[in-house]
DNA sequence: CGGGGACTTGAGTACTATCAAGCGATGTGG
DNA sequence: CCACATCGCTTGATAGTACTCAAGTCCCCG
């Protein structure tokens, strides 16, 4: 079903820091077996009892929910160090499968509740990580209910692109391990349109493709532009007019 | 700015049922005093330092976040019972400001914190409640994603439909005391968009209108159809010709 | 009764979806 | 080893939904 070659998952850690003497709630799983999915294995399918919590060692998640006809809508792609399942009631929210080769370790909901609930320094963190989730879903409403195809697409390199920025290099190498179709599912978008927008951005420089799952961000500004944050919209977006030659300020 | 009659706001208790001996999460805002703000006052501002979380006592907020150039992405709005700014970092995510005539309860922060901290029983709830967020933040972008114009609108209503089932009547009588921009701005369309659709429904008999921030739902299942639950894509959504005459299987 | 704001309705446009080929890389079997 | 099938992606042509611009209506309120 997935028979592409391999991307190495991006390297990061998890978003917070480790707040007391112990390790977070990363350092729960951290004794946990490993288990691997093959790409496109489900984790475990909206709608099943949520019994157990998952922290992603290696590889790339998605979640995804979908809807009566078929149409499918990702709410959010998933890396190394995240948690998956934190805003769990009884069942499942979300499916979950993996988009590379991924490795994750699993604890039980209730053990996960009896050592958040025993530990003053871990209850914040969960906070925090729940609060970071809910911002990333209000920041997505924000880019479903009001942006353009082109400026979603922007805004999804450029958070790929700041999720890398810890080592900063000036043009940095993007991976998106993820296939146009994912991409389309998540933007709210069609392939055809993701792949268009791609095409356009390579076209006019401000990215450069590195084979079809990966990209160089060429001109950061301009793509931070492009993605709905020069605020003032008196710059013309690339393409328009789609003959246009629109010339840039530097 | 908002001088339409008032609307009396929908009554209903506080989603979760009171976990403890004590009165919930919604028992610590009891003692506080009630504010009052007038339609259009803001309760505070995206960008604030997060200094206090509120409780409605009576009236409708809504929750909306702008872009750059003025657009409006209404993430939320919130009926008495609910607790405003739950996800919070140092920092509001978004503005909050009053529908209708609101009256509100303010408990600072830190005060929160430390009860939710202190109590065992409030914990459960605060997680229940941030849970319950997450799921609807994840509806709304299935919602904005993926439906149509008519599935977005009829998905609104149903929403405010079964938010009064508890006295379900079989006709239930839905007050929208938000604008038709507000409707907009909330589903990712137009005030004209909601408009028209608002327009169809009525015109083929699915709701009636009373006055223009009330309905009648008089035929819930048709709604609940239009609404994308139908699943199987194999009717036609109302008016797809615009000039046809839809016959309804009952 | 008149003004203004919210809403509705209409006409035309534009952006994105849909339908349809074509391309390029990968993997397989003859 | 190469033809061929497959899959993911790109590109092109066309169509349709929702947006934009523009009146016009309704209702509230002074």
């Amino acid at each position: 079903m997935y028979s592409e070659q391999m991307i190495a998952p991006a390297r990061h850690e998890p978003r917070l820091p480790v707040t007391g003497a112990g390790e977070g709630l990363a350092g729960l799983f951290r004794r946990q077996p490993c288990e691997r999915f093959e790409p496109g294995a489900a984790v475990f399918w909206e709608g099943d009892a949520a019994a157990h919590l998952f922290q992603i060692a290696e590889g790339v998640l998605r979640v995804y929910k979908i809807i009566g006809d078929g149409r499918r809508v990702i709410t959010g792609f998933l890396y190394p160090g995240d948690l998956v399942g934190l805003s769990l009631r009884e069942r499942y929210l979300y499916t979950a499968e993996a988009v590379t080769k991924v490795r994750i370790r699993r604890l039980a909901r209730s053990r996960f509740d009896e050592e958040v609930n025993a530990s003053p320094t871990l209850r914040p963190e969960l906070f925090a990580r729940l609060s970071d989730e809910m911002a990333a879903a209000q920041d997505q409403m924000v880019l479903l209910a009001r942006k353009s195809a082109e400026e979603r697409v922007a805004s999804f390199l450029l958070v790929l692109a700041r999720r890398l920025s810890g080592d900063a290099p000036v043009q940095p190498v993007v991976e998106l391990p993820m296939t146009r179709l994912d991409m389309a599912d998540y933007l709210g978008l069609t392939i055809e349109t993701v792949s268009r927008i791609m095409t356009r951005l390579t076209g006019r420089g401000v990215i450069a493709a590195c084979g079809r799952h990966a990209i160089v961000v060429r001109q950061l500004s301009k793509l931070e532009f492009l993605a709905g944050e020069g605020d003032d919209g008196d710059h013309d977006p690339i393409g328009v007019a789609y003959t246009r030659q629109a010339v840039w300020p530097n």
